[in-house]
DNA sequence: GCTGAAATCACCCAAAAGTGTGAGGGCTGA
DNA sequence: TCAGCCCTCACACTTTTGGGTGATTTCAGC
């Protein structure tokens, strides 16, 4: 199965395909004119390089070209990798924990946050950290970070 | 004057301004060969255009990817940003801290690491937070990442 | 030679973080 | 219904962190 992604990817192909392929028959077209002009397809033909050439910069742009939030297909959100979750055995709470401890927040914060006990936090910290092999907080972060756990 | 990146930039823009010419050169010079062929123009217009549209993709790829550690011009190396440094007045020592605590370390590893004592780290560290303006070390990190004095 | 910034270290104290054990309640699938 | 998982919380204990003060040394700049 496709996913979004590529998805949008196919039709961008084909919506650049599709220019390719007017402006190509722009140019037979337009043949049975040029050839009346009699010498002076030399410009016409550096005429059409060029404009070519412009297209092709356009379509390499928009082929390669990180989607910006705004004009994506998709909305950019994060998605914490779920087969990473399982595999490590992360709880949702414990994932929600974790979260909050990336945005700095001392436990007693998250605590009060998540309208939980400081004891409560302190074993989800405990169980996130033992599940992500890590000793403090920093290295969970930092871990979280390159599993792809949080943004 | 001109900095590095932007030096790379003009240097990409004459490479890729110089293949632009010589193609058209061959252009020009293929023209008389050309006409000699009779009406097979319209194929041979048809191959200059795919020409110079598959040479305008690649040169927007070029010009519009990062570039990679490997190919780059210059070192890709993270260069903190000295203007903030200088402006929240910090020193070498603390930024050397600071880095080292973004890799997770405890003050005593970063002190084995710095061959110092546990207490000039503590110092270091306090001088980090209240120029940071922050309490934790997690709020250090992330604040000097946004800063762009870490990598 | 004086000054100031930077780096080093010590000591004390308080707060926060981390470790280990135990335990109760809720929900779910076998 | 019952085992298993999850969430919750407590308590005790150790380690780490953070805050404050003060001191010494080194070194560059005036």
């Amino acid at each position: 199965m496709l996913s979004d992604v590529s998805k949008s990817w196919w039709a961008n192909i084909l919506l650049y395909g599709l220019c390719l392929g007017l402006l190509l028959a722009a140019l037979q077209f337009s043949q049975y004119r040029l050839l009346s002009f009699g010498n002076s397809e030399k410009w016409y033909m550096g005429l059409i390089a060029t404009l070519f050439a412009v297209l092709g910069i356009w379509a390499g742009r928009k082929l390669t070209r990180k989607p910006k939030p705004a004009e994506a297909f998709i909305a950019p959100e994060f998605r914490p990798k779920e087969e990473v979750l399982k595999q490590l055995g992360m709880t949702p709470r414990e994932l929600e924990v974790l979260e909050q401890m990336a945005l700095g927040l001392s436990n007693q914060e998250i605590a009060e946050k998540l309208y939980v006990s400081l004891n409560t936090v302190k074993t989800h910290t405990s169980n996130v950290f033992s599940k992500l092999d890590v000793q403090r907080r920093t290295q969970a972060i930092q871990r979280a970070k390159a599993l792809g756990l949080i943004a």
